[in-house]
DNA sequence: ATCTAAACGGAGGGAACTTCTCAACTTCCG
DNA sequence: CGGAAGTTGAGAAGTTCCCTCCGTTTAGAT
């Protein structure tokens, strides 16, 4: 699916154009929002201004490389919707999830921010849709605690993502250990309220950096 | 208890140095290690070449400052050694650590890069100890899951930490939520192997900010 | 009241980062 | 081969931040 194709591009910049987004994705995979579009254009070994040509702003290089990465992971989020155990189709979901965050730091990035709704508000929309549900029918199974909530999981996705700089199985420790808290129990501590949604974007903002480097903190 | 007191400050430096710290204190409290020197003077009202003068560098204040702080840690977390039950030791301890971690993001940060011994190395080999100490007896008694261990513990701390910005009592569900987690339980996933001293070293130094923000990333 | 060493303030040096531009050059392709 | 499309990479312009410098103020002893 090539971009707004007014006019076929030229040869050679059709084979740059490939090669900055797969610099892109390596690049932003490793380093998330705070890679640069120096740190781009070098791996794809192209000047900066090649980069700038073919995307007008960082911001749009990043929903040119993330759009199809996060309807993936919507697709799976629906995909869990279908498994028979409820608890199941959720833990699946959660593992998926986390498991692209460590493999792909921008992924992260771009999937915490999403209830935002700067970018992808559609894809965004979606997932909450889908996870709402998933977390409705785990606690109607009697599986998943009744004070967990749906506003739960993406905050889970925060607090394991910070190891996905970790060795290879770091993140999937954690997430194993936080998942087995999930499960109903006599025994469970009461978890008082839940986060709302406002405040939930709050804590996610803090913890995602700005694609433009910028601007830093108020007051 | 004053520094190295060759001679004894004039009064309006001594006054000076106590407003500095207090603004240190407050000002690292909500920003941590990302808080500048700027700030903390103008927080206490005098200007920059005043902090310099009382503390040679950035470094020097945040030592000057936290010191009795870990050290207070310390003693609580020695405290909870004495509890008759262990795991109630461990959790009120983790529970308490977490509590000053939201408390003040400052301390977070100092207490989450004691492990590389730059830093109040004393404090942190103790503290060190305690908590090995503190899992083993837990683990002993049977109300830990013994697939835990203790470099378990600063990465709870990190992952939980994420969510000091977030409103009061948010970090405190999360703990909730992964305390439950670490029962002894028969339903339990099995963790895998743990994380190394240097893994967790690795991890934390990623989550937290360097003192000087000049450096960033390795190649 | 005077005087001097101590303390003060805060502009700005310098380093490290950014994103993004532009004028000079190169490559493709009809 | 001519010219449009593409490339280049130094650097403009903007951040942020640590720390220094030095002219000015002031505490406090005489």
């Amino acid at each position: 699916m090539p971009a707004t194709a007014s006019r076929p591009l030229r040869r050679d910049a059709q084979r740059n154009r490939e090669r900055i987004v797969a610099a892109a994705r390596e690049v932003f995979a490793t380093r998330g929002f705070a890679a640069t579009l120096d740190d781009v254009a070098h791996h794809a070994g192209v000047g900066v201004g090649t980069v700038y040509r073919r995307f007008p702003t960082k911001e749009a290089l990043v929903e040119a490389i993330f759009a199809d990465r996060i309807e993936g992971v919507v697709a799976v989020a629906e995909q869990c919707l279908a498994e028979p155990s409820a608890w199941d189709g959720l833990t699946r979901f959660m593992v998926y999830a986390c498991h692209t965050h460590a493999e792909d730091r921008g992924l992260r990035d771009v999937m915490l921010s999403l209830g935002m709704k700067k970018r992808f508000p559609d894809s965004g929309d979606r997932l909450e849709t889908v996870i709402t549900e998933l977390v409705a029918r785990a606690k109607d199974e009697g599986t998943l605690r009744t004070d967990f909530e749906a506003t739960d999981v993406p905050i889970i996705f925060t607090m394991v993502s910070d190891l996905a700089g970790a060795p290879a199985g770091a993140y999937d420790r954690y997430l194993r250990l936080v998942i087995d808290g999930l499960r109903a129990c006599p025994r469970n501590a009461d978890l008082g309220p839940a986060l709302t949604r406002d405040q939930v974007i709050g804590v996610l903002s803090g913890c995602v950096p700005p694609v433009r480097p910028r601007s830093s903190a108020a007051q």
